[in-house]
DNA sequence: GAGTGGTCTAGACCACGTG
DNA sequence: ACGTGGTCTAGACCACTCA
């Protein structure tokens, strides 16, 4: 070879994803333990659990928790740049959608909060911290927060749906335009362990800052994805 | 404690962030070997390597080759619904931009990209191969697949500055719309190799397809990005 | 040529998930 | 209760970088 040897775990990677398509296993499977892979391909289980991470960043296999390896399911596509809410975007591609809120409170923006959105600090805030599924999945958790000015006794309704929806039908606020900020980060803390995978597990880190015609502050969005999860696919320019 | 163990990667992670902070390192500045930090720390290098991976994954720090580790500079900021080019992005962030052309020739489009474009199966089709630095270290590769007709002897132009500039000045051709496709991989084979990191790499892919006016095929860019190299900043809606 | 990071072995113990 | 994945040790050899 004219490389550098092709070292065995790179090896291991190109055979265990040949050997996943020749079984045809399907999403969400489960593969074999990594003792009897070990065995299967003659090598240590530090050798094999560093192919298993390479399938792992390539996003073709999962773990949860300390349950085992999976397949990984298809991407979810997702357009941040649209308001029509995670349910309907997951039931449009065949898929089945769940929300469940974590916790929700009023707070006092923090510093932070206050920098990003112009609020004074300490001005009372809605935060809601909600976790999405597809087909039972857990893809990302969500931290909302909202202005309570547009939308008093939003803690009493159901958060269990779009924020959107509730938005327009029953506080008639419409988001005007959006700074959106996106970029790959480790899960750690309460998001990991919300979403049952290991700290440090590579995610995509997606915000939403929205106004509305006004200018007035409606509402920040912070979600952290599963790196594997979504393929983000937007249309801009021409006349639409 | 009520949860698990704190396992001593992890410690180890946040001691060296923690010392990373007080050392005051900066931008692309190099740590000491793995071997001196297990012994300043009383572990193995398996488990020093482990946090390292971990303050990787955060994007605190990255590795070159084999030339050991180095401080994260600060993420580049990048809107890719905005054409302005590289070159004027990154000097308006007050960095040092520059691009290398690693090859250029004229092919004919294999099947995905006609599926992409549109354009048939075969048609001859300009592709570019670059790679972009940010002070010196390369951040991206790219691949171009532009279309032709639009561009009689391109490749006799140099290619190391803006396409998207010799298109308006030179050919007077101006995208209309795009299909932006975003999501995390692993860098893999070419790009990883000409980024000069490990097979398996956190990476970001970002897919532009631009059209013209009259919805003819312009050009299909295909970015690889280092995961922590950018920040994705994009405004939508509003009058703009 | 010395030292580095990259790879690999052959074990071990533990906390946790599942039956 | 068993087997799992998660963590950790104490070595080793190699290819490569750099002085």
């Amino acid at each position: 070879m004219s490389r550098t040897d092709y070292p065995v775990y790179l090896q291991l990677r190109d055979r265990l994803w040949d050997w996943i398509e020749d079984e045809k296993l399907s999403s969400q499977q489960k593969l074999p333990s990594e003792r009897e892979l070990s065995e299967r391909f003659s090598t240590t289980r530090v050798t094999i659990r560093q192919a298993l991470s390479q399938l792992e960043a390539e996003g073709l296999i999962f773990r949860s928790n300390r349950r085992g390896w999976f397949v990984t399911p298809e991407r979810l596509r997702y357009d941040p740049s649209r308001d029509i809410g995670f349910t309907r975007y997951v039931t449009e591609q065949g898929f089945r959608p769940r929300t469940e809120t974590l916790f929700k409170q009023l707070t006092e923006a923090p510093k932070w909060l206050s920098e990003a959105t112009g609020l004074p600090e300490g001005t009372p805030v809605y935060h809601i911290f909600r976790r999405r599924y597809v087909n039972e999945r857990g893809l990302l958790v969500e931290h909302n927060y909202i202005n309570p000015q547009h939308c008093p006794g939003l803690l009493s309704e159901s958060t269990d749906l779009s924020i959107w929806q509730m938005f327009k039908e029953k506080y008639n606020r419409v988001p005007d335009h959006r700074d959106i900020e996106i970029y790959p980060l480790a899960l750690k803390g309460l998001e990991a362990d919300s979403l049952g995978v290991n700290q440090g597990t590579a995610g995509l880190y997606i915000q939403r800052l929205s106004h509305d015609q006004e200018g007035e502050f409606l509402e920040l969005d912070r979600e952290y994805w599963l790196h594997d999860a979504l393929k983000i696919s937007v249309h801009v320019g021409g006349r639409h």
